[in-house]
DNA sequence: TTCTAATTGATAGTTAGTATCAGTTAGTCG
DNA sequence: CGACTAACTGATACTAACTATCAATTAGAA
């Protein structure tokens, strides 16, 4: 577990950025680190106020750049401004904590699986799909047993 | 096929409407009976604009009743304003086109079964799913083999 | 008919995101 | 190293998609 060869550096979404042919600025940098080392899902406004000395422009040019790479996932929330979140797993699927808002990535062959017994109901031919679970995660279920003694 | 007893009369948006308590507007006539006689999938700004008569914060709080009622699902889109569409069936999912937007609706046991053996494999407890096809429909799968034939 | 709470819609405000463009900078080339 | 230039930045202004406000209107009960 803690031997180093065991430890697969992710590239940074730095280096992504870099791949993509563009150059490595201090914006960038402020960016993709802040991303990296925030919490799980965040929305571009977010971003923006944690990082009020890159340019809004500069936020939601790099936040595309990123997503065009496939290095972020957006997810469109029903109310509200997407969220955005690191893809540390190809092909997956979201949990979205309904109290909480905590987003959660999962891969399950199952879902592939149906996938292909839907493609005879379907008409037209499928290109991709998108999952997502609302869940009430862990710790909301915790506070919310807590809360629910008092009264 | 054609029997009158086989013509199940779905319950108009009106109806819906009047059964949360509200009034029977000529807004509201407008608004919900355009939806009726509409296309499948559109944005609060669509019917706006094929409403002009009727003030936006009306088309809005409509859709939102309807919405909250059950009547009408909300999509949300990944660029773009969220679309609505007539739900017909209680529980279902959508299938959206990527090339022209249409928006169809299915519903698959299967799915609802991955459900089940998904609850071992997530944190927290699921409250609901979601789960969106993007397909290219066969209108436009007709009209890009026709394309393609003159390049 | 009268009354009143529900409803409407014009308007102004907000939020999220995009376009513009003059000024700055990364990275290359000599 | 120094100069050059295309890439990049960020302030600003703009647009789209809503939401809040509130005076005027209206549905539906009495």
């Amino acid at each position: 577990m803690t031997t180093e060869s065991q430890v697969r550096q992710e590239p940074s979404l730095l280096t992504t950025l870099e791949d993509l042919g563009l150059r490595k600025t201090s914006a960038r940098y402020a960016v993709t680190s802040r991303i990296e080392n925030g919490s799980d899902a965040f929305t571009a406004e977010e971003l923006c106020r944690q990082l009020p000395e890159v340019g809004r422009a500069t936020v939601y040019r790099t936040i595309r750049h990123l997503v065009d790479a496939g290095a972020l996932c957006k997810l469109p929330i029903l109310d509200g401004a997407p969220m955005y979140s690191i893809a540390r797993v190809e092909h997956h699927h979201h949990t979205i904590c309904s109290k909480c808002g905590a987003v959660g990535e999962f891969r399950h062959s199952t879902v592939e699986r149906v996938m292909r017994s839907l493609a005879k109901e379907i008409e037209g031919q499928i290109t991709g799909h998108k999952m997502e679970i609302f869940i009430t995660c862990n710790s909301c279920l915790a506070s919310e047993s807590d809360s629910s003694s008092d009264a």
